[in-house]
DNA sequence: GATGTTTGTTAGTGAACCTTACGAAAGGGT
DNA sequence: ACCCTTTCGTAAGGTTCACTAACAAACATC
């Protein structure tokens, strides 16, 4: 057994360096817990309807007259309603049932992704209940912008009820605020896009990666839990990360950027980043579809698929293995994707990593299609309004 | 524009699965929100000494008066202490200053993940004040426990003031109560560590991963911020991954474990795991050390240590693109790991990812030496006792 | 009809933070 | 020397929030 004398701790300088333990962190009031408390019991009744207040109380482990006290305060709000009494027969006074108040609101939600802009009014649920869609026609810049606006404009005009928000998935990287950094494709750089349609509307607007969005819709209506990844594949290829139930924006809120990471030791087609071989050469769409269109046989279209399938589970197996992933859910045309080509990434990853417990990893395409993006969305405007945090 | 009738909708089944948009939260008191301003208070004292009431109220945000209160009670707990009257020449009642207790507390620390064990007495500031070591000889299981006990009390009866709990960092898979679901090399199975120490020294004790015990150390004590990956290198590879400044987990507490990542397309060796190719054949010291012992000149030890950091730069390199990770530090042996083996992988990464904004990766070296796992548990232990919530 | 159960509300208590106000202790100006 | 200003820390009292205790209402069961 040593002992270090003082002159090793100073060698080490320890003494200097002083430790950087808590994240810096703001104050904490009560009316800060009350928040957080009102958004368990929007939380709650927006997993199971009608409810009673005593069935939240026991739920959430507040007292019945806590419950009662927030939910008075929730109704003058028009958040919540009663709907009615709880019928079945029981002894004791009959519950009054609770339910959000769903079909008091519309929310607007708007994916940016596509060729064509492309809207929707939803309800509370995320179902959708009208769409629109804006063709860019190339458009960048403030004139991108305007068809943004214009396509707000026009849902919010269909609306029928008071819109709770405005939800925007954008392509590019988007910081906390809702400015776009960076979207080559729309030609924004330093878009406050939040702050520009918040200012127009007069309405709680939220903008995210259109990655961010989709993940978000997965976990909120598909079967997936708190940690999964969602991989788009379309033009360009990215993904969207929940790690225990929030997104990661990474340091640079560049996370999720993995269309350009080079995949594979042995070369690849040359890609407009400059670079070779990465994962947009073998997956995108337009890159896939000349592929396929390329082979002769049945057998060589089934080969492509694998081989881009391969390349994609070469990729993602490190971030699997780093990320203990359980869940890898795929977005993108369900022509070229359902099949060998899912059939192929999880081959690969799981031949490529180790299942610390047997069965690991689940590997399917997105049930939500192509409103993934829009719904996902409207998640975001759910969240904020119901209150994360 | 199209608009979707109810059969639509009805053919989603948007309405029957209901969005989970918050995770499962628990209520909040507004003493639980005393607790968070308690821990600021330590929190900022921690990173900053020898500051008064007033500057740390100014700082975070609440009142005098209330941090007066809370000063109070941490003084009453021997937490903090005043240590005089601040000198410079100002108008207005001169400032008595405070600090953490530095002086009255010792802290444990103990690394598992060696050929035997280590364990240090330290202080608040993550100093190392006497060491202590315990051979393991093989031992597995219960004996490997008992081992462990026998390290923890020879530090303890050498403490000369009160401990402030004991932090232990193991490899394997630790969850979050300190329980080591697996650790071959150790012989465990769902051994319960914390609790088993907890109750045999009636001290708090905290039990978590040897790589994520390191990520906390290079955060509290090195230059990194709240968004970077630890890679370990030793007998075996692993690593460690700090997100917005709270270790990552993963699904099933085994996030990190990237050893047996098959990388490149090119086969590889054989490994002890079944597969070919996996990082820790290139990587783990044993192999690294026998590939150099056999190349003959000092250019084919360069070539071979070039070789292995190109490997883990291709693992890294989807790793640091989805995660937009600004920050990757390596630790292991420096004769090893230091000059082109890093260099190397800091070409390799950033040759196959895109900066979003250039110069975006910094690779390095730890600078803390072989007692980054022990003075990461001693930061486990500080972030218990100070409360990250 | 008496008893027990469940629901939701009223009344009162304690915790935690706030605002307002004040004494203490210094510097600076006349 | 005196007064004014500044800054620090503490008191006193008010507001918010959730809790406990108690109760009325409404139902089932015996």
């Amino acid at each position: 057994m040593r002992t270090t004398t003082p002159s090793f701790v100073e060698a080490h300088g320890q003494g200097a360096a002083r430790a950087r333990v808590l994240r810096p962190s703001t104050k904490v009031l009560p009316e800060h817990a009350r928040g957080h408390n009102r958004s368990l019991v929007l939380q709650t009744l927006y997993r199971a309807a009608h409810q009673s207040r005593a069935d939240i109380a026991r739920q959430t482990g507040l007292t019945r007259v806590t419950l009662s006290d927030l939910v008075a305060e929730l109704i003058t709000e028009h958040l919540i309603v009663e709907t009615g009494q709880r019928e079945d027969a029981r002894p004791g006074k009959p519950a009054t049932l609770l339910d959000l108040n769903r079909t008091a609101f519309h929310i607007v939600g708007v994916d940016l992704s596509g060729e064509a802009f492309r809207g929707a009014l939803l309800d509370l649920d995320g179902a959708i209940l009208e769409r629109a869609e804006q063709p860019r026609d190339g458009d960048v810049g403030a004139d991108a912008t305007a068809k943004v606006v214009a396509l707000i404009e026009s849902l919010v005009a269909r609306a029928t009820l008071p819109i709770l928000g405005v939800g925007v998935g954008s392509p590019g990287i988007v910081d906390l605020d809702g400015t776009v950094l960076s979207a080559p494709n729309l030609g924004w750089t330093n878009e406050p896009l939040r702050a520009q349609l918040a200012d127009r509307f007069g309405l709680a607007v939220v903008v995210t990666n259109d990655a961010n969005a989709a993940v978000l819709a997965e976990h909120s209506f598909g079967a997936a839990d708190g940690d999964m990844m969602l991989v788009t594949v379309g033009h360009g290829v990215g993904s969207g990360l929940l790690l225990g139930g929030s997104p990661l924006y990474g340091s640079r809120f560049a996370a999720g950027e993995i269309g350009h990471v080079v995949v594979g030791t042995d070369g690849g087609a040359e890609c407009a980043c400059g670079k070779r071989g990465c994962l947009e050469t073998w997956l995108a769409t337009p890159r896939l579809s000349a592929a396929l269109a390329a082979a002769p046989t049945a057998h060589a279209r089934d080969g492509v698929l694998r081989e881009a399938g391969q390349r994609l589970g070469i990729a993602l197996a490190p971030i699997v293995g780093a990320l203990n992933l359980a869940e890898v859910v795929l977005s993108g045309p369900v022509e070229l994707l359902d099949g060998a080509l899912t059939d192929s990434v999880a081959e690969t990853v799981r031949a490529r990593t180790m299942d610390v417990f047997h069965g690991g990893l689940t590997l399917r395409m997105t049930t939500l299609g192509d409103d993934i993006v829009m719904r996902g969305a409207a998640v975001t405007v759910l969240s904020g309004v119901l209150g994360v945090s």
